[in-house]
DNA sequence: AATGAATGAGGGTTCATTCAT
DNA sequence: TATGAATGAACCCTCATTCAT
C-alpha cells in the first residue's frame, strides 16, 4: 500500500517500523477522529479506535495518557494550521473587501462545511463544556483570532468607503453563523431534506454585503438609517 | 382533570397519589432534562435523574422502557407546543413583514437563546445522529414547519412589494442561523468573552431586512445587481 | 444452611432478603478477608471476593466505594473489640502481675496466634505503608493503647515490690514481640519445621518475668518456682 | 576479574561492555530491590525497575525470565553472605557467651534493623507464601542455620556453667523476635511514635541473659529446675 | 405504583512480556 | 547484547436494567 518495492524479506518491515514510530500518533489520532465523530466522546471505545488504527488495544496509551488526552489531541490536530492561511491572506490581499468575502473567504467556509473538519464543531458543542481548557484553546486559536481578523476586514471596508458603518462590525459572527447551521444540517437533516450549503453560505454573504455596502448613489444621499 | 373524590380511607393521600400518577412522568422528564443538559446523554446517570426527581432508582423504568426512551421524551417535551404559537401568529398577524420580523419574531428567537430550551440544541447536535427517529421528529415538527412558515412570510413580503425577490426566500435558515451561534457561544465561550446575543440576533435581522427591502427610490431605478 | 423450614414458595426468600440486606456487608467483608489474607491486597480480585461471598461482581461496590475502602473495612472488622476485653481485665484484675502475665495475658496472645486474626498482621506489614490512615488507626486503637496498658501493668508490679525497676517498663513491646514471630513462623516456615508457638510465648514470659522479678530471698535459696 | 586487554578497536568501550555484562544483573537486582522494598511485589513495575537501573525496559528479561525470577534473585542477593560472617564468628569466638550476645551479636542485629536489608523481612512476610521455594531457601540458609547456631551458643553457655539450663535453648527465636518487631515498627509506626530500636534489642538480650544466667551463688548449688 | 438491592456486561487503564530491529 | 514499540490479558469500576418485595 505504501512505497514497497524492495524484494528482500525484512527491509520493508524495517522501514515501516521506523516510519510507524513517527506516524503512529497520527494514525491513532486519525482513527480516534473518526470514532469520536461517529459516536461522540463517551460513545467511542478506545478499543475500536485501536482496531480502526490497526494497532493493539493498549497502544494508544503509549502516546496518550487517557481518553481525554487523546480527545484533545484530536481537536488540536484539526484546528491547527488551517486557519492561519486564510488569516494571512485576509490581511495581505489587495482585493476589495467585497471581492475577498465573495471569493477566498466564501470558498474557505464552503470548504469547512464539506471537510471532515466540520465534525469538530459537533464534538466541541457536545463535549466542550466538559473540557474547558480545550474550549479555551479553541477559543483563543480559532474563535478569538477569527473574529478579530474579520472585524479588521470590515473596518478596512469602512475606512475605504466601500462599506457603510454598521453593527456588522460588532458582530462578525454573522458572517460565520450559517457555517454552523450548514454543518449541523448536513449531519442531522440532510437525509430528510437536501440543503445546498454552498449556496446558503454564498447567499448570506451576498445579503450581508448588500446590506452594508455603500451604494454609489446612496452614498450621495446618506444611508437612510 | 385530577379531581378525585373517592371516599377511601386516606382521601388526601389518595388524591395525592392520583396526582402523582399523572405528574410523575413530568417530574422525571424534567429531572432528566436537567441531567441530560448538563452532562449529555451518555454522561447522565439514570440514578441521578431519579434522585433529582426525588423518586426511587427503579421508578423511571415504570414509565420509560429505556434510557433512550426517556431521552426522547425529554426532547419531545421541549419541542412541543412552543412553536405552534409563533407559527400561528406569523400567519395571522397584520403587521408588515418587516415589523413582524423585528418584533415578535425577534423576541421569539431571543427568548429561545435565553431559555433552558436552548440546551436541547446541544443535545440534538451531540446525540441526534444516533436517534434518527428523534431527529426526524424534530425535523418534521420544528425545522420543516419553521422553514416553511418563514418562507411564506418572506413570500408575503415579496408579494406585497415590501421585499425584493432574493434568495433569502430559498434560505430562510439565514434568519435562524445566529440563534445556533448564540446558543453555542453562550454555553462554550461566554466565560472568555461576553456576547450580547440579543443584539446579535437583532443585527442579523436588521441587516437581512435591509438587504432585501425594496427601497422606495431604489425600486424606481433597479437594484444594481 | 440457615433456618429454613417454611414450606411456602417465597416467604423464605423474603426473610433471606431482609436479613441479607443487613448481613451483606459482613458477608462481603468476610469473603474479602479470606481473599486478602491469601493473596494480599494487590493480588486479590474483587470478582473473586464477590463470588466467594456468593454475590455478583458489582455488589461490593454498593457497600464499599473502592477496593481500598473494602480493605479498610476488613482491617477494622478484625481489630475492633477484641482488645478491649483484655485491657479491662488487665486494669481490674486482682491477680498479681506475674499471675496475670502467665495466666490471662498469655492465653490472650496464644489465642491471637491461633486465630484468623493473625492474618491481619501479615496484611498490615505488607500493605500498611500504602494506607497511612489505616496504619494510624491500627496504631491508635491497638498498638498505642496496648503498650500503655502493659506499661501500667509493669509499673504496678514495680510499685507493689513484685518487680524490680528495669527497662522492660520502657519496652513493653518485648512481651509481645514473639507473637509476631509466631504468626510469621506459622504462615511461612511451619511446613518446614514445627514450632510450638504456645510454648514459645510461655517461655518468653517466664524468662522476662524471671529477669525482672525482685526475689528477695532468691539469691540465698534459688527461685521458688 | 574484569581485566580485559583485548586489542580491539575500542578497547575502552569493549572493557566497559565486558564489565557491563557482569554488572548489569547486579544493577538490575539492586534497582529491583529498591522498587520491591518500596512497593511490594505486585506494586513494583518492571519498567520502573529498568529505568531505575538505567537500562531499557526489555533488558531485565535477558537475565531474568519473569518478574518472579527477578524477585527471587533479589531475595537471594540480600540473604547471601551476610549471615555467614556472624555464624563463623559465633563458633570461633573466645568471648563468653554473655559477652558475645551483648557485643557482636547485638551489634549484628542492630545493624540489620538499620540497614536496607530489613525490607526483605517485609517482602518475605508479604509475598513469601506465594513463593514456597523462595521461602524454603530462606528457611534453609538463614532461619534454620541461624537457630541452630544460636542453640549451640546457648548450649555452650550451659555447658560452661555460664547459663542455667532453660527453655531458651529450645526457643532461640526469642533472641531474634524483637528484630522483627523493630523492623516493622520502623516501617509502620515510627511516624506516630519513635522507638529506640537499638535499646529495645539491647534490653531484650539483657533481660534474657539475666534470666538464664547462673547467679554466682546458684551455680554452686545447681539451679533447682 | 414504588422501592432499592442486586445483577453483569462493558469499557478504561495497567503492565508483564514479546519481538523486530 | 540492548532497545523500546507493541501486544493483549487482566482487573477495577460504572451503570443500565431487573426483580423480589
Amino acid at each position: 500500500m505504501a512505497d514497497a518495492r524492495s524484494g528482500a524479506k525484512k527491509p520493508r518491515k524495517a522501514r515501516e517500523r521506523r516510519r510507524d514510530k513517527e506516524v503512529r500518533p497520527q494514525q491513532i489520532v486519525a482513527a480516534a477522529f473518526e470514532e469520536f465523530a461517529e459516536k461522540g466522546f463517551a460513545g467511542a471505545r478506545l478499543e475500536d479506535v485501536a482496531s480502526r488504527a490497526k494497532v493493539s488495544k493498549g497502544l494508544p496509551y503509549l502516546y496518550f495518557k487517557t481518553k481525554v488526552e487523546l480527545f484533545k489531541a484530536v481537536i488540536r490536530s484539526v484546528i491547527t494550521s488551517h486557519f492561519e492561511v486564510i488569516r494571512e491572506e485576509m490581511e495581505t490581499t489587495d482585493l476589495t473587501v467585497e471581492q475577498f468575502l465573495k471569493g477566498p473567504f466564501l470558498h474557505f467556509i464552503q470548504d469547512i462545511v464539506g471537510s471532515r473538519r466540520a465534525f469538530i464543531v459537533r464534538l466541541l458543542i457536545a463535549e466542550g463544556h466538559k473540557h474547558p481548557e480545550l474550549t479555551e484553546f479553541y477559543y483563543e486559536v480559532v474563535v478569538s483570532r477569527g473574529m478579530e481578523t474579520l472585524q479588521k476586514l470590515i473596518d478596512r471596508g469602512i475606512a475605504s468607503g466601500e462599506f457603510r458603518s454598521t453593527r456588522l462590525r460588532d458582530f462578525p459572527q454573522l458572517l460565520i453563523a450559517p457555517v454552523l447551521t450548514a454543518v449541523i444540517w448536513r449531519s442531522l437533516f440532510e437525509r430528510y431534506r437536501h440543503l445546498d450549503t454552498d449556496a446558503l453560505l454564498a447567499t448570506n454573504i451576498e445579503l450581508l454585503v448588500e446590506a452594508v455596502k455603500a451604494s454609489p448613489i446612496k452614498s450621495a444621499e446618506g444611508d437612510g438609517r
